[in-house]
DNA sequence: TTCCAGGGGTAGA
DNA sequence: TCTACCCATGGA
């Protein structure tokens, strides 16, 4: 196994918080390790597939290379580049919440928790793997999310060279050169699998820059018609993805937000979705992270 | 068997 | 902009 990679997260960092944060850690080719407390990950680099480990505490976050039949060899400097970026990026390493924890702390009570490092949600190394698996959010169970997520790294994931069971997170290309039809029967997405193979084929034939609009200082209105455009992408859609872009303004007005709001705040009598939206208004930029932390605390 | 999920596209107003 | 209606799939 090569030396493990270490990262200062700026502070406050709450690695548990981070990677139970939104689901996304239990969405292949990520796993959580309960034993180990660690996200698993098989990660597709510009020349090769490895296996990484990653734990952490307040101060540091730690990147493992389990090691498979020897592979993998030592990385090359590119490539422990490669895995420092990605890691750092999937789990915010360089995010400012001041503004939000701030807030936070004005607020007081249960509220307070969230300054200790919460507001860090979990996300992927790229905008198109987040993309595809939010798509496949919609109009379906958790459960549902999760087979759907598996069948496409089972069937088009690059494998790890030392084992066929752990495949990476498709290339748009790999998805892209199978046609429609095909890709249709080798997944169980139903109608979903057109909206995700015309995404991979856009994004591998350059007509869609999603990274850039990820890197982008787009007003988020702008970004969020930019996703839009994007087919199977609607409103809660594109709420999700500018929350992993890192724009916060807008909410996931979906089951789950209805549900819980009306809950939580209007003793379980459903409400229009404008009243819902209201009750997060006063947090301005940081609406979806102070919904997900009224939520992910007060769950029950 | 029926219902519906971490909704979205489309047509018609 | 808003409203019906349709959409594949599988779990509850």
């Amino acid at each position: 196994m090569s030396a493990p990679l270490r990262l200062r997260p700026t502070p406050p960092f709450d690695f548990a918080a981070t990677a139970a944060s939104h689901g996304w850690v239990a969405l292949a080719p990520n796993a959580w390790d309960a034993g180990r407390e660690a996200i698993e990950r098989v990660h597709r680099l510009t020349s090769r597939v490895i296996l990484l480990r990653i734990t952490g505490g307040p101060d540091e976050v730690r990147v493992e290379l389990p090691g498979t039949d020897g592979h993998p060899g030592p990385l090359t400097p590119a490539e422990r580049r490669e895995v420092r970026d990605a890691v750092a990026h999937m789990l915010r390493l360089d995010e400012d919440l001041t503004g939000f924890h701030a807030l936070c702390r004005e607020q007081g009570g249960p509220w307070a928790v969230a300054t200790r490092g919460l507001g860090r949600l979990l996300r992927s190394p790229t905008l198109f793997e987040d993309a595809v698996k939010t798509i496949l959010t919609t109009n379906v169970q958790w459960g549902g999310t999760r087979r759907m997520v598996r069948e496409l790294v089972e069937a088009f994931g690059e494998p790890h060279p030392a084992d066929d069971e752990l495949r990476a997170f498709p290339t748009p290309e790999a998805i892209a050169a199978a046609d429609p039809e095909a890709f249709s029967e080798r997944v169980g997405l139903g109608y979903r699998a057109p909206y995700v193979h015309e995404l991979a084929r856009r994004v591998a034939a350059g007509e869609l820059d999603l990274e850039g609009l990820a890197g982008s200082d787009l007003p988020t209105p702008s970004l969020e018609r930019e996703l839009r455009g994007i087919r199977g992408v609607g409103p809660y859609a594109a709420a999700t993805l500018l929350m992993l872009i890192g724009r916060y303004d807008v909410l996931p007005v979906d089951s789950v937000f209805r549900s819980f709001v009306a809950r939580r705040h209007f003793g379980g009598e459903a409400v229009p979705d404008a009243e819902a939206r209201a009750v997060y208004e006063p947090w301005g930029r940081w609406r979806y992270l102070a919904y997900w932390v009224d939520l992910t605390q007060n769950m029950r």
